[in-house]
RNA sequence: GGUUCCGUGGUCUAGAGGUAUGAUACCUCGCUUACAACGAGGGGAUCACGAGUUCGAAUCUCGUCGGAACCA
């Protein structure tokens, strides 16, 4: 117990004294010794920007509610927090703050620079995520950056190279031509532009057939064996094209099986302008009849197509762009020049040549680099890849026996896993990376990898402990590095410590809680990686949570100007009433930040506290004590009246409905039925109810009694419902009440079976909607809640009866909390008559009985006056429609008190429950 | 262009065959021994549109239009 002053206003401030003192006592360690259920968080690794924004707070938020949660239901809970923090972003970023270029300083120097950029800024977070109260277990994090990571990456790596997985290869590969680096599909963003699209013509060629026999194996003919030169004038084919700066990379022209206006050229050659090589032209289903001239050059490689189609018909590759982005020597006279010098030039040679017969604009897509916004090429790079076409089914498999949240989510990773064509290119040419662990030796070129026991290493630095198989010693080491993805992919593995012994035990995680932005990329490669390594899928369930809007609708974004930075309405408000927004809303639907749903929760914590404060008059006091001291709850529990038992059963009830919303990570559900039910049910129905056996002496002490017990008993059990939502004022609550340890540690509220039932929820219902209908009358009435009304009748007809006990049994709150001073509860109707003055048809009743009829009684009834057919009925007891009785029991009758006897008195009725109350003032 | 989701009072939202829940804003009344940043009351929605299934559709089906996200 208590006898601290307890502030008028609940002071947010308080979170952060809280955050520490969690943080000191270890409040959400992990024990990890098999006790207790274990639940393992495979927590998203962020990128460390140095800047939490609302997107991980809704993210993190649905996570610390979970984690929360399921501590609450008593499992150990394993709630870890990684970093993800290899990536160009941090190289541009150590680029513009040291104002150098990467290779102004060795490589180790500048991994230095960027490994120490990256330690301030997850410095940065974790404060952060501290100050809005989420709940990981620290001494659990993982940095992808550090030694013991890498080990784990470069292990990952080297186990999927022994199973074949992961291999070097020759591949189309997207390129940025400014950051010279190969980019993943993940990578490349797309942006609308509109460009010019080209009709060029590609004059008829005559290849005599010798010479199409003698170079089988190519599929065009070279200039050199080939060098006549047509006649620009003569039509052979007009290709559209809007790249015509690699029309020296063109290897064929493609169109439709199905054009008739290319069908008998199909086979035949025709000549590439400006390069002069013959291509053939041959057909493909793929092609667009529709767009620009329904023919197309197939180029290496101008996009994605092109290089599907160079596969499938084997086609040459000719390399017409360097990897900074030039024309190559392929491109004659034009190497050297960039791609727009290039293209401009080549448009202006065909147009002097005459090839050129037509320009239009075109809208197009094009791709380009996430980072610095260069439009792509497609290059064919030796890389290293990661098999990813193998392992579709088994991946598809894996993904199907997950649980989605919300289900349809599941849809997009199979729709992705089904879209795969290209092996997954995991070397980049960067330096703040995993080191790819792999040498190569000087003379015969072997691949040379190193024992586990040697990792990490980086093999510009390290050297192989063995010679190579040729008697060798001398290694070239691989400078590429890892895709960053090919770290986070493991996250699961990283969070069970494998390949440590014991690792089984937590793996796989029970949840993924994660962004459907990334669905493709980390899921996807998480369940490839772990299928690999494991042969298990990396997670049971996986939560996917929207994306965080801006008021004005749109994705919170920079760009676009519409962020709410998370640390500002923490200033303002504190944590838990943002939490308490991102709270409601569930997985999978994009939430729009709203500072009135911020203000919201405020005020429902606000709400709480004051509730709280109210009862701290009463509970902590001296007969309180006493009574916890020497009568025992059992005792005070038979003292309970009907309105605390309504109010326990209700939150019973309460209890139930959150636990399941809980479970199902619907917390839209959860924080509104708290929310409901501590407002309305509780502070505006049964505080109201109860403060008459508070203030009045003449009640008996146990009555007194048994409401003090109910109210600390609501107010404690709701603070630990709502707990897992709002940490910070639960915690500070929840220590008035003189409880050991912190509510992070309490137990999920058990249901006591005796106070557990429909009934006394329902009659309590039956009893506040009539204590409501009083209220009303007497606030309409203009006389103040506690200014005693001297009688208040209440009239029960034979329809009604069946409420004479349980108003009866409630009587006694009922005048209380009204301050009636003589309250009766009559069969029969007060000195006045009623009209009918409205009456619905109750379709629930009529439809399925009358069926194609209903329609004839819905318009019989519409179409006749209330008081008439309630007149007929009062008579007859039916009315016939359509050779059919129907009766009052199918009709919803609203009916109207007139002329009162000669008595002073107000006469009211509830709709709701049927009854006419006589009130005496 | 593809995939997925979504269109419900001014705004946001619940609702998964029986005539629409709640929040917010607005208007009216009230300082009632926790709370006026509160309480009580009120108006306001042919549930995007069109067709179909059904006695009955916000709900199921098809189509149209609009929005968003992800991907090409």
């Amino acid at each position: 117990m208590t006898k601290k002053e307890i502030p008028k206003d609940y002071d947010h401030k308080i979170e952060e004294k809280w955050q520490k003192k969690w943080e000191d006592d270890e409040v959400y360690k992990f024990i990890g010794d098999g006790t207790r259920p274990r639940y393992v968080i495979d927590t998203p690794p962020p990128y460390p920007t140095g800047l939490l924004h609302m997107g991980h707070i809704l993210n993190w938020a649905y996570i610390d509610f979970n984690a929360r949660y399921r501590r609450e239901k008593g499992m150990d809970v394993l709630f870890p927090q990684g970093w993800d923090c290899h990536g160009l972003p941090t190289e541009v970023k150590v680029e513009e703050t040291h104002n150098i270029k990467k290779n102004d300083v060795s490589r180790a120097e500048f991994r230095e620079m960027c490994t120490e950029l990256t330690g301030k800024n997850i410095e940065a977070m974790r404060i952060q995520m501290r100050s809005v109260g989420f709940s990981q277990d620290w001494s659990r994090e993982y940095i992808t950056m550090t030694p013991q990571y890498r080990k784990r990456t470069q292990l990952s790596f080297l186990k999927m190279y022994d199973q074949g997985l992961v291999y070097q290869g020759i591949h189309p590969v997207n390129w940025c031509p400014r950051c010279e680096t190969a980019i993943a599909f993940a990578e490349v963003e797309y942006a609308d532009n509109t460009t010019k699209l080209n009709y060029v013509n590609f004059p008829p060629a005559d290849v005599p057939q010798e010479l199409i026999d003698a170079t089988e194996g190519n599929s065009y003919i070279r200039v050199a064996d080939c060098p006549d030169v047509s006649d620009s004038s003569v039509p052979g084919v007009l290709i559209a094209t809007t790249r015509p700066e690699l029309m020296f990379a063109c290897v064929a022209v493609v169109v439709h099986p199905d054009d008739e206006r290319y069908n008998h050229l199909l086979g035949k050659y025709v000549e590439v302008p400006l390069s002069g090589q013959k291509v053939k032209i041959i057909a493909d289903e793929e092609v667009d009849m529709e767009y620009g001239t329904g023919a197309v050059m197939i180029c290496t490689f101008g996009d994605k197509t092109d290089v599907a189609w160079v596969n499938k018909y084997d086609l040459d590759v000719i390399e017409a762009i360097s990897e900074q982005g030039y024309l190559t020597s392929a491109a004659g006279k034009y190497e050297g020049l960039t791609i727009a010098e290039g293209k401009e030039q080549t448009i202006h040679d065909l147009k002097e040549l005459g090839y050129l017969t037509k320009q239009e604009d075109v809208d197009q897509n094009v791709g380009q680099c996430w980072r610095c916004k260069t439009p792509i090429e497609i290059l064919v790079k030796k890389q290293w890849f990661v098999a990813v076409t193998k392992m579709i089914d088994d991946i598809k498999k894996a993904t199907d026996e997950m649980r989605w949240v919300p289900e349809h989510m599941k849809s997009r990773l199979m729709n992705w896993a089904d879209s795969m064509e290209w092996d997954w290119c995991i070397s980049r040419q960067r330096l703040f990376a995993t080191p790819i662990p792999v040498w190569y030796c000087k003379d015969c070129g072997k691949v040379i990898l190193p024992s586990e026991d040697q990792l990490p290493i980086d093999p510009t630095v390290d050297k192989p402990l063995e010679p190579c198989e040729c008697g060798c010693t001398e290694f070239i080491g691989e400078e590429d590095v890892l895709d960053t993805w090919m770290d986070s992919s493991i996250s699961p593995l990283s969070v069970a410590d494998w390949p440590n012994p014991g690792w089984e035990d937590i793996f796989p995680s029970n949840i993924r809680p994660q962004g459907h932005d990334i669905i493709r990329t980390w899921a996807f490669y998480t369940t490839l990686r772990c299928l690999a390594l494991t042969g298990l899928k990396p997670f049971d369930d996986i939560v996917i949570n929207g994306m965080v809007f801006g008021e004005d609708g749109f994705k919170m974004s920079k760009s676009r100007g519409n962020v709410t930075g998370p640390e500002e309405v923490v200033e303002k408000y504190g944590a838990d009433p943002l939490r308490l927004w991102a709270a409601n809303s569930v997985p999978g639907s994009d939430v729009a930040f709203d500072w009135k749903d911020i203000k919201h929760g405020y005020k429902f914590i606000r709400k709480f506290w004051n509730a709280f404060r109210f009862i701290s008059m009463h509970i902590f006091d001296e007969e309180s004590e006493n009574a916890i001291a020497n009568t025992g709850e059992e005792e005070i529990k038979s003292y309970l009246n009907p309105m605390d038992k309504w109010i326990i059963a209700k939150f019973n009830k309460v209890n139930r409905i959150v636990d399941e919303a809980f479970a199902d990570y619907n917390y839209a559900r959860a924080i509104n039925t708290i929310e409901n039910f501590v407002w309305h049910d509780f502070c505006d129905e049964y505080i109201e109810a109860v403060k008459y056996r508070l203030y009045n002496d003449d009640i008996d002490s146990n009555s007194r009694i048994a409401a003090k017990y109910t109210l600390r008993f609501i107010v404690e059990n709701s603070l630990i419902l709502l707990a897992p939502i709002a940490p910070f004022f639960t915690e500070e609550v929840y220590q008035y009440f003189g409880n050991e340890g912190s509510i992070h540690n309490a137990l999920w509220p058990k249901i006591d079976d005796d106070l557990d039932n429909e009934e006394s929820i329902n009659d309590g219902d039956l009893a506040i909607e009539l204590i409501s209908e009083i209220r009303r009358f007497k606030s309409a009435s203009k006389i103040p809640l506690n200014v005693p009304v001297a009688n208040a009748n209440v009239y029960l007809d034979d329809k009604t009866m069946d409420l004479k006990e349980v108003l009866e049994c409630f009587a006694e709150d009922i005048s209380g909390t009204l301050k009636i001073e003589d309250l009766e509860i009559a069969e029969g109707k007060p000195e006045v008559h009623e009209k009918v003055i409205e009456i619905e048809p109750d379709m629930s009743k009529i439809g399925p009985e009358f069926k194609k009829d209903a329609g004839q009684v819905i318009g019989y009834i519409k179409s006749h006056d209330a008081d008439e057919i309630a007149q007929q009925l009062a008579q007859d007891g039916e009315i016939i429609i359509a050779d059919k009785a129907v009766t009052e029991d199918h009709l919803k009758m609203t009916k109207e008190i007139v002329g009162a006897s000669g008595k002073k008195v107000d006469i009211l009725q509830s709709e709701e429950l049927g009854i006419i109350v006589e009130v005496i003032r």
